[in-house]
DNA sequence: CAAAAAGTGTAATTGGTGTTACATCGGCTT
DNA sequence: AAGCCGATGTAACACCAATTACACTTTTTG
């Protein structure tokens, strides 16, 4: 990450970074600056002024190249979207036994989930959902519907190698990311002072799976 | 500084108690309205003429009323969690069998949260968690956990009775009521297309049910 | 019934913020 | 070295909404 260098107020003369090209750099302290004050302060609270304090520059260069203040925050989201969904991008591909898979794929999805920055981003997309419905939509299909789908795949597999009964496996799917997400996520969205450990986190995996695999009826 | 009255029943001028009083109807109008317009465009957006507009009245009245903009929306929210929660006083006390007593309050309570009231309060109270971190607070211990709580209870009853094993109740309270609302309500909260019917969420329901009960492995 | 309290309609005040204009500066190409 | 073109800093512009002031009417109360 480079260091934000930061220029002395109405000072003419001397002040330049030294490696890259000028407008990339000038683009990408916007967007950080930009990522910063829209997740703090959310998108109506946040101010064009406060991004280039941050950022450095100026208002009239922000402009021009973000055209306006939804272009700056869209350029932004966009950023952090394929930031966070590349990391997705999960290996089920091999024939891994049911539980170290589901294990597997349950804690990277959930760690990811409760990063500050992840709860931030998920509050600002819902919040905003009815004033930029195709940034939710969209999210909605890189995100969670992408790793659903994936994790569909690899429950068809494992069922064709006899280890789980047939089924809607969309559904299926939905239900075990659920259950890893779901409560973890929602209550660390909703109460900030929570910040689940990794041990939670594991915990509330491995009872997932269990319920997953083998429900909670009595033997009998 | 403003005398500011509020509703309640005990004051000097000892006025206004009686119910059906016009400052009661012009408060009821007010918080009325106040929902609409809040719910529809959210905190920021949401302007105080709008409100007056709806409700009839005065500007001056409302802030009289209310004090400040975050006060009415305040005092809407209170009213509004009142109204969502009190729905939610399932009777599980009895000794309903397992199989049962999951749907049905699985039923109620997805049923309830795909209601487009709902879901718009749920995008307001998760978005403005940051700005006011002790509504959200509220908004959890009086919905989720409360729910969660009183189905620990019944699962362990149920527990007792013989119809499933041991464990931590709540965990798996969290875990059953996760995936009857989750998935669903993500859905419908990112894309505001998606009107879930009566139908999806009771074959939602009873898939979770089997789930959470006999698990998905294949029998041997 | 009359005085006081509360409500009403309108407009002024105030503060903020997105957006643009403008004069100047500095690096990069030729 | 000269000059172009984008970047910069600053201030102005325009607009909008929260909040208040005020003069007047209606309701409540003693």
């Amino acid at each position: 990450m480079t260091a934000m260098k930061h220029s002395s107020p109405a000072q003419p003369g001397r002040r330049k970074a030294e490696a890259g090209s000028r407008a990339e750099l000038r683009r990408a302290a916007f967007l950080e600056a930009a990522r910063e004050v829209f997740l703090e302060q959310g998108y109506e609270a946040a101010n064009m002024s406060e991004i280039v304090r941050r950022a450095g520059g100026s208002l009239a260069t922000l402009y021009a190249q973000f055209g306006d203040k939804e272009g700056i925050f869209l350029a932004m989201l966009e950023a952090r979207m394929a930031e966070f969904t590349e990391a997705l991008e999960v290996e089920l591909k091999a024939h891994t036994p049911i539980a170290v898979g589901l294990t597997r794929i349950g804690e990277q999805y959930a760690r990811k989930l409760v990063q500050p920055q992840s709860l931030e981003l998920y509050r600002l997309i819902v919040g905003l959902a009815r004033k930029f419905p195709d940034i939710a939509r969209r999210f909605l299909d890189r995100g969670p519907n992408a790793l659903r789908a994936a994790l569909a795949a690899y429950l068809e597999d494992r069922q064709a190698a006899g280890e789980i009964e047939a089924g809607d496996f969309e559904q299926l799917a939905s239900m075990f990311l659920d259950m890893v997400r779901s409560g973890i996520q929602t209550r660390a969205l909703l109460d900030s002072t929570i910040q689940p450990t990794e041990a939670d986190v594991s915990a509330n995996v491995e009872r997932a799976v269990s319920i997953f695999l083998n429900g909670v009826a009595a033997r009998r």
